[in-house]
DNA sequence: CGACTAACGCAAACCCTTAGCTTTTGGTCG
DNA sequence: CGACCAAAAGCTAAGGGTTTGCGTTAGTCG
């Protein structure tokens, strides 16, 4: 999701893809740290001014480019039931979120990010795995909580720690929100 | 908390002070986004080298300074009982986190932050506040959840939601915080 | 009290950042 | 289809933030 949509076709599309393409390419060859506006600029075939005008800023282009590599690329599989299914969900969602490179794409998504239209966007796209998730277990008549009561008990405790204490994060405290989600599920809160 | 403390005595410790003081001072002066190290250095009556080489970056001496701010200078008022000291203390939480300087020093204290201390450090401030929260209602024999719970239930949603979802919070949802975890303390969990 | 060393000041080189101006390009209207 | 217009990119130079080596100062320890 870039940052701005104006003149999608043509030129302007292509140096936002060859500048986006570039930021990657050098994050894995010379590091995230060393990477600078000229270095992307040159890799991507582009002058530095052209990237400061469109994003302003390194932090915002960074921003643009985690949020790319935090949406989820597949559905979230089926297994079974709902249990399963947002087990292996969070799961999953701790292995990537809670990696090295997975709390530095967080960061820099929250980071160059004036308005929170893209840390906003990092939000929507678990609610969505979630949502979907839900919609199958409700589909198979399972008594279901609402998206916002799972990203309270198990996408906001996650995030939390990774942000905060990323120490001693593993998939036993990932099973055990979600088991303490579904196990008080027939409360009627809110 | 400062970066580091070796030799506290003496010049360091004056030149520390100094240089967090003129953060402090120009933040309100000049705004946070015209804060630059020069600028710093020259209104802490020091160098600029001398604060890349004690801080290495203006993000990491903001986070510093971020994490003194986000302190709690008081311990929570006592209100009678468990269920009014922890709504008070979320929705306090809530009011100073929440605003527009409240998660810019949020941001600053989690970026500028390699080794992820200073964001340690504002958890363990939010669970000090619990703690006593706890501790008080547990000497009036309350039944009591313990703080990693209160952490997972209430502070963790909070933090979420101001990062990633800045709109529309307010004191309602952090009193339902409260109130959806106060009213499933009986349960067995963990 | 004297030696040692961490930390600071100084200054120059580097290069990132910004801004004004020109040129190219893509959309649009006659 | 061709000409106009505005948006976006290229170019360049000035300004200033950042880095680094070296000399100096001031705590610390024997």
């Amino acid at each position: 999701m870039s940052r701005q949509m104006v003149r999608p076709g043509g030129r302007s599309a292509r140096v936002q893809a060859s500048v986006h393409d570039a930021v990657r390419a050098l994050m894995s060859e010379v590091g995230r740290d060393a990477l600078t506006v000229p270095l992307v600029a040159q890799r991507a075939g582009v002058t530095p001014s052209t990237i400061y005008r469109r994003w302003g800023d390194l932090k915002e282009l960074l921003s643009d480019v985690a949020v790319e590599r935090l949406r989820p690329d597949t559905a979230p599989r089926d297994q079974g039931d709902l249990s399963a299914d947002l087990t292996a969900w969070a799961e999953q969602f701790l292995d990537e979120m809670a990696s090295a490179s997975g709390r530095a794409y967080i960061r820099d998504a929250l980071l160059g990010d004036p308005v929170g239209r893209n840390a906003g966007q990092c939000s929507a796209y678990a609610a969505e795995q979630i949502d979907v998730i839900l919609g199958r277990a409700t589909e198979r008549g399972e008594d279901t909580p609402d998206v916002e009561t799972v990203v309270d008990r198990v996408v906001a405790p996650l995030m939390y720690r990774i942000l905060f204490r990323p120490a001693g994060l593993d998939g036993t405290y990932a099973r055990r929100l979600v088991a303490e989600l579904l196990g008080t599920t027939d409360r009627d809160d809110r």
